[in-house]
DNA sequence: AGCACGCCGACT
DNA sequence: GTCGGCGTGCTC
């Protein structure tokens, strides 16, 4: 080893994924020039190849071989220079590795492990001899003919692209048809009765478009779908996957007609003015529920596109802000791409080539759209900034996307809107403190009025029975409603039916084998499924524990709500919005439209609901428990109540009609509650920076968690205890200041069977702690631990779970 | 992280 | 006898 020269090499650091720190050297042979920060390489890595990322020179230093990249990737690379230094910063920050956090910003299609594909195009004439008989044009280069390429000469496949014999497609072959299926609607409806009468079935005629399987359920069969066809009673289309939900959103075509209010009209100047500045500056927009948000993000970014600069706009999750797409898509038409987990492998490709190209000038997207390869950035709006999911807890990078998103305007020295009617207690702070320059919206436009809100006890005024959910107050006011045609949203913080199974003689619920939770018994299919680990049994008609026949089922969720409302109500059926009804987005957008389009009037669901829905019809809210998180062992629990309650009382009352919100609750005299129902943020911010001051948590700390796990709970307790004496004193050393927590068994502490602990670091110095790790485990194979013991790194977690 | 290799238990 | 399940170790 020590007698090669070393001297006349071009050695590099290339990101690869797997290990947590992910940086090895490799040696890049001169031919292939000077690459690119990104550009993607293959390597021989262990005894497989893979895809590295070219990072940058280096030197060795200790004692390994080196080995040589096998062929560059791509000719250029795909990344920016501000999203190259920003993937490397979230690697850094968030301890994750530099590969993944790069490989973050590509499309599916670019992120196969698959190489990129070539076909043969325009003359042969150029190929030396032994490469003629390979050949045959517009056809795929062959694997034979890329190996005798390679072996030809190191920069022939190169030079051959460069001359057009040969064109690049990465990946091509491997993607898939678009995702298309057929869909059926109806004709001459006046026609059916008479169509079907001597027929054997006898359905009934339908609004809109229903799939095969729909007709199948309402009695159709292959057969007469197939002469119904024919005979043009049913007409056939085919529907491809809507590249933005199209029928939740109807592009605004009112938008000239608009005025902006005084109130909104200075913040637009206000803020367009840092963008002339061209500094780095962090607004936070405080505007009430229903105040016009997403008119002023709109009117900045026309003045960004003025300018020739592109806009990036993050939302939670997408298929939930049809009002902000319908206002972006109303302003600026193709200018506009989405990005969301709802599009196809092709779609994303297409996106982001557009976003490259500078087809695009404005993305939106949830929290991967922060990875938009942008051109000439020249603003970034945070909407919502509150929600949690921003933060991305599994998998790694674990990064907090509004926060990146603030580092991706500094490294652009560009401004930043960060956006919500609830502001993250973090965020708030920072502008009290003038680090963020606070504006805020305090009027809804148009005669809209804030609505009024009534706190109702349920000490006092349940009703009896199972129906424990409906104060007398509440079931009133919703027959109000129903009667004058008028719209309620109901929210309920838990979902399923019953949650769980328990046996009326000795108590027992059935727990999960892999997880030591309760199961929860879902009504449909009487199943008990676990919802950490997806463990799923059938419910036993006897209780194993004792033999009784008789159970309670405990707890109410949605589904058991939703079940007594047509007894209540006259039989009205309400429309359930929660993770179970609405998996993927066709069928949420499908409640939401049905919603909106009046074919009920009650909308029951979870968490979901309260997420920016701007339903002019809804002049009810009903929040049937404020009380459900309070109890969870989480410092964010107050904040996340409020914010919950605040959203939802925000659905009722946008457009002329006068919105009425009835909040239940068991504790009608905490101040979380009444600040809540008060709309007054500043109080309830008040009283929780107090505490958060008291117990050193954000936003006067940041918290970084270690997660431990392990099958063997022994091990695990020692090597955990292990890391904590280790880490307190490479803080000493270091003069890091931090307090520690634990280890302490986790709130699952048995999951997908491992025993689980975590170790809680509150501390003012994250970089320093994130750097620490990153040489600690550099020179300390996984922390000196054993290798049995899996450590997961969380910085700034959203919950401890 | 993800893969390959190796050790052991079940089954033709 | 061999197939494949999971536990362990390594990657410039």
């Amino acid at each position: 080893m020590t007698s090669i020269n070393h001297s006349k090499k071009n050695f590099a650091f290339i990101a690869v994924s797997g290990p947590r720190q992910g940086l090895f050297l490799y040696d890049i042979p001169s031919e292939y020039g000077k690459l690119k920060r990104g550009q993607r390489v293959l390597v021989p890595f262990g005894k497989i190849k893979k895809i590295g990322y070219y990072i940058g020179p280096g030197q060795p230093t200790g004692s390994y071989k080196i080995k040589s990249i096998i062929r560059p990737i791509d000719l250029d690379s795909y990344f920016t220079d501000d999203l190259f230094t920003m993937c490397l910063w979230i690697a850094e920050y968030y301890c994750a590795n530099p590969a993944d956090c790069l490989t973050a910003a590509l499309p599916p299609l670019l992120k196969s492990k698959i190489k990129p594909n070539y076909f043969w195009s325009g003359s042969e004439a150029t190929l030396p001899d032994n490469l003629t008989k390979f050949f045959k044009n517009g056809k795929k280069v062959s694997p034979a003919a890329l190996n005798e390429i390679d072996k030809h000469e190191k920069d022939l496949l190169k030079n051959l692209i460069n001359n057009k014999v040969i064109i690049e497609k990465p990946f091509e072959d491997n993607i898939p048809e678009r995702p298309t299926s057929k869909i059926y609607n109806g004709l001459n409806p006046e026609m059916w009765e008479e169509y079907f009468r001597n027929k054997n079935i006898h359905p009934l005629p339908f609004d809109g478009y229903l799939k095969k399987k729909e007709l199948l359920v309402r009695g159709w069969t292959d057969y007469y779908i197939k002469s119904a066809v024919n005979d043009k009673i049913l007409c056939v289309s085919a529907e491809i996957r809507s590249f933005i939900p199209d029928d939740i959103i109807t592009p605004r075509v009112d938008l000239d007609q608009i005025e902006l209010n005084d109130e909104q009209a200075l913040l637009v100047s206000e803020i367009f003015k840092s963008i002339q500045e061209s500094g780095f500056r962090p607004f936070l927009l405080h505007g009430v529920t229903g105040s016009g948000k997403t008119i002023v993000y709109c009117h900045l970014a026309e003045k960004v596109l003025d300018q020739n600069k592109s806009v990036l706009v993050l939302t939670p999750e997408i298929a939930l802000t049809g009002a902000t797409l319908a206002y972006f898509k109303g302003f600026f038409d193709k200018a506009v791409t989405v990005v969301h987990s709802g599009m196809s492998d092709n779609e994303r490709m297409e996106s982001f080539n557009g976003i490259r190209d500078g087809k695009y000038k404005i993305v939106i997207g949830p929290r991967s759209a922060l990875f938009a390869s942008l051109p000439n950035l020249g603003l970034i709006i945070v909407d919502e900034e509150h929600d949690s999911s921003y933060k991305q807890s599994d998998p790694s990078p674990r990064f907090q996307g509004r926060d990146c998103a603030i580092m991706r305007a500094k490294i652009n020295n560009i401004p930043i809107v960060l956006g919500s009617a609830t502001p993250s207690v973090e965020s708030y702070y920072q502008a009290l403190s003038g680090k963020y320059k606070l504006v805020q919206l305090t009027k809804r436009p148009a005669g809209a009025a804030l609505p009024t809100v009534r706190i109702i006890d349920m000490k006092s005024s349940g009703l009896k029975g199972d129906l424990t959910y409906f104060s007398y107050t509440l079931k009133k006011e919703i027959e109000i409603r129903l009667k004058k045609d008028e719209q309620i949203i109901l929210f309920l913080n838990r979902r399923g039916y019953s949650p769980q199974l328990k046996c009326a003689k000795c108590g027992d619920v059935p727990g999960c084998p892999n997880c030591q939770v309760k199961l929860n018994y879902h009504r449909s299919g009487r199943k008990l499924t676990c919802h950490y680990c997806g463990y799923t049994t059938f419910s036993r008609d006897l209780c194993e524990k004792c033999g009784s026949k008789d159970f309670l089922y405990h707890g109410t969720g949605t589904q058991k709500v939703e079940e007594s409302i047509p007894r209540l109500f006259n039989g009205t059926k309400p429309l359930r919005l929660d993770s179970d009804t609405a998996t993927g987005n066709f069928r949420l957008r499908k409640i939401l439209h049905n919603f909106s389009s009046g074919k009920s009037n009650i909308l029951l669901g979870t968490q979901m609901v309260t997420k920016g829905l701007d339903m002019p019809g809804v002049t009810l809210v009903g929040v049937l428990s404020a009380d459900m998180l309070l109890d969870m062992p989480d410092f964010r629990s107050s904040e996340r109540t409020f914010s919950q309650i605040l959203q939802v009382a925000g659905r009722s009352g946008r457009a002329e009609k006068p919105g009425e919100v009835l909040i239940q609750t068991y504790y009608p005299e905490n101040d979380l509650i009444i600040n809540a129902a008060n709309q007054d943020y500043k109080s309830f911010f008040d009283k929780e920076i107090e505490s958060r001051k008291a117990l050193f948590y954000p936003p006067f700390s940041r918290l970084v968690n270690f997660i431990f796990s392990s099958a063997n709970e022994k091990k695990l307790e020692s090597d955990a205890l292990n890391f904590r004496n280790q880490i307190q004193q490479k803080l000493s050393e270091t003069n890091i200041s931090a307090t520690i927590l634990g280890p302490a068994p986790c709130a699952l502490y048995y999951l997908r069977n491992k025993f689980r602990r975590n170790l809680l670091l509150k501390t003012r110095q994250v970089m320093k702690v994130s750097r620490l790790i990153k040489d600690w485990e550099l020179e300390n194979k996984n922390f000196g631990l054993s290798s049995t013991i899996k450590v997961v790194i969380d910085i700034d977690p959203d919950d401890m779970m």
